[in-house]
DNA sequence: TCATTTTTTGCATGCGCAGTCAAAATGTCA
DNA sequence: TGACATTTTGACTGCGCATGCAAAAAATGA
């Protein structure tokens, strides 16, 4: 069985030093052409490969990102979850992932593993925990990224999309549709983007002198979404449209207004939602939705990430990416085009 | 900024040795009441926390478990990805994600990153790599635990659930239902899922004197299922029932028959799928299909796997776990209850 | 050619902790 | 109280590699 093969086996076959076997393997260094090949070669001979731990140890770089997430519900994270292990990856970068269980749990735990595992940088993905997580990281000089929501301390770097303009995109394009009577069915009030999609949408319908309608939250979950909108389809006059905060929570809305009210959409009443994960594109949805510009949002975030590792005291900085109005067949069309 | 709290400083701070430290914080160790005090009281004013890596490199046990997956698109692994996760935390082991890119691309590399970072063991929940994958983890003493797939090769463990079984009940089912030219869209046929639910099912038919009346392949992939089920519908004489391999090629082959054929689910046709993920059970699907118990099978995948890297010469062991029929609307009721 | 600069090399040390071993402390029983 | 068994403790070493430093080798110039 796989007795360890260590620099020490290869610098003793190649005849050099331990050193130089680091030198060899650690990109930058200076050798010879030379002796890395006598390396390369007894390395190969041996099947040697680095240890990342003891790389780490002895450099107090672990390359390994913590990946802070909840709420694989909802068909976004894992997409961008995946956009990110693999811009990761594509740096030598890994990631460890940790759960944050339910909302409520302790943190504590979470950030205390984090922390225990030596990680250069740590990406939040997970709503809830961010405020103590900061702090602690903050205190422990390890970077922190956050993904798709931004909270008000400024020495925080995030990276959303324009959650503000998708909102407003949305109000422009079911007012200029002729709704009369737009509703909003919110997600959890304490994230960013709720806020920012939600003040984009009023500012939205403001231009165009109008309120809101009606408004009942569903705190970005499924059953709340679905009961949510029960409240709105109940009432006396009903609206004509509703603006779901993500995707998500748009599938749910739909199923109820479906097959418990039994009406149409669009010609009933329009839906449209925030996210463009996936599923709005099937034809069973076919969702009119903002598309949050995931790949591009992965790769902001770890190339800040990584720059604020390896820069020391680069400075925090928030960036907010433009997604597009993605116009599909669940809200009526405006007419004037 | 955060300087480094080590053993050592705890140590002199509670008047006590490192190893006294160490071993305070290593369960089971034998320390005698009064410095365990001692040294929890030194450590929680320092704010000291075991080094996890420094852990892992003097005991050669990194208690990171390496995850290989792909294919985050079928829902189903996103669940399973989180019970594993969240079965390992609770086993104080944590995730260190691998995302095997196209199914196509050098698993050799994620390979060589999969033991350059000294896992303790391997879940394997992605197609393809596992070949190659298992063999360089056997010689390098790595236990391999493969999730909802399983090989020839007796020295692996694998846990899946009764696939054989289950595809046995769908069979019977539509066959009770009355109907009488069943086909199947099938997945990827190098996967022994697919291999195991197909046996299953032609098994289930045989019992009734039945065979397939027609078979096109889906590959597991959502557009790939959608055109077989084109050719499917196309043909003179349609089929009046089909098993989908999973529910996620299901709900694209319900999306071509009810919007391109603009057929009836279950009227026109009845749909059976495979994994009861969480949206089969939304209005919009509806699906009957075969529960996967994913709770389970992440247990015993991480109870296996832990068994196997404490118990050095634990057996191999394969598990399939019973899951139950999820009778739902989308295909038609047998008479006969 | 020799003196000087530049590159390459090996030595030695440390990263933070776990675990071995022998010494010290504590406990037990007569 | 002494002799012995048992538990607890500290000194020390090693895990596998990176890196500062000084010595050696190669390159450069006059």
């Amino acid at each position: 069985m796989g007795e360890k093969i260590t620099s020490y086996m290869v610098a003793k076959r190649a005849g050099v030093s331990q050193s130089a076997v680091s030198r060899v393997f650690k990109p930058g260094s200076s050798v010879s052409e030379k002796t890395a090949r006598k390396v390369r070669k007894a390395a190969e001979e041996l099947g040697y490969r680095p240890n990342t731990l003891a790389r780490a140890m002895a450099s107090g770089r672990s390359r390994i990102i913590g990946l802070v997430v909840a709420y694989f519900e909802n068909q976004f994270y894992p997409e961008a979850i995946e956009k990110l292990a693999n811009t990761l990856q594509a740096n030598d970068y890994h990631v460890l992932m940790f759960m944050s269980w339910d909302e409520t749990e302790a943190p504590e735990t979470v950030i205390n593993d984090l922390l225990d595992y030596q990680v250069d940088g740590i990406i939040a993905a997970s709503v809830g925990v961010t405020d103590v997580l900061t702090k602690r990281c903050e205190a422990a000089g390890i970077p922190v990224m956050l993904f798709n929501r931004h909270q008000n301390d400024d020495k925080l770097s995030a990276v959303t999309s324009d959650n503000f303009t998708g909102g407003r995109k949305l109000a422009e394009f079911l007012v200029r549709g002729g709704h009369e009577r737009i509703a909003h069915v919110a997600g959890w009030d304490g994230a960013s983007t709720q806020r920012d999609r939600e003040a984009g949408f009023l500012s939205g319908l403001a231009a165009h002198g109008m309120t809101l309608f009606a408004r009942s939250c569903g705190n970005f979950h499924r059953d709340q979404a679905q009961e949510a909108a029960r409240v709105l389809l109940r009432a006396e006059v009903r609206p004509d449209a509703i603006f779901v905060s993500n995707d998500h929570m748009a599938f749910a809305v739909m199923d109820v207004i479906r097959s418990e009210f039994k009406l149409r959409i669009p010609e009933d009443i329009s839906i449209v939602g925030y996210d463009d994960v996936a599923m709005s594109e099937w034809p069973c949805f076919d969702l009119t939705t903002v598309r949050q510009p995931t790949n591009r949002m992965a790769e902001e975030t770890v190339r800040i990430l990584l720059q604020m590792i390896e820069n020391e005291e680069s400075l925090p900085c928030r960036i907010a990416l433009d997604g597009p109005l993605v116009v599909r067949g669940s809200a009526r069309l405006p007419v004037d085009e």
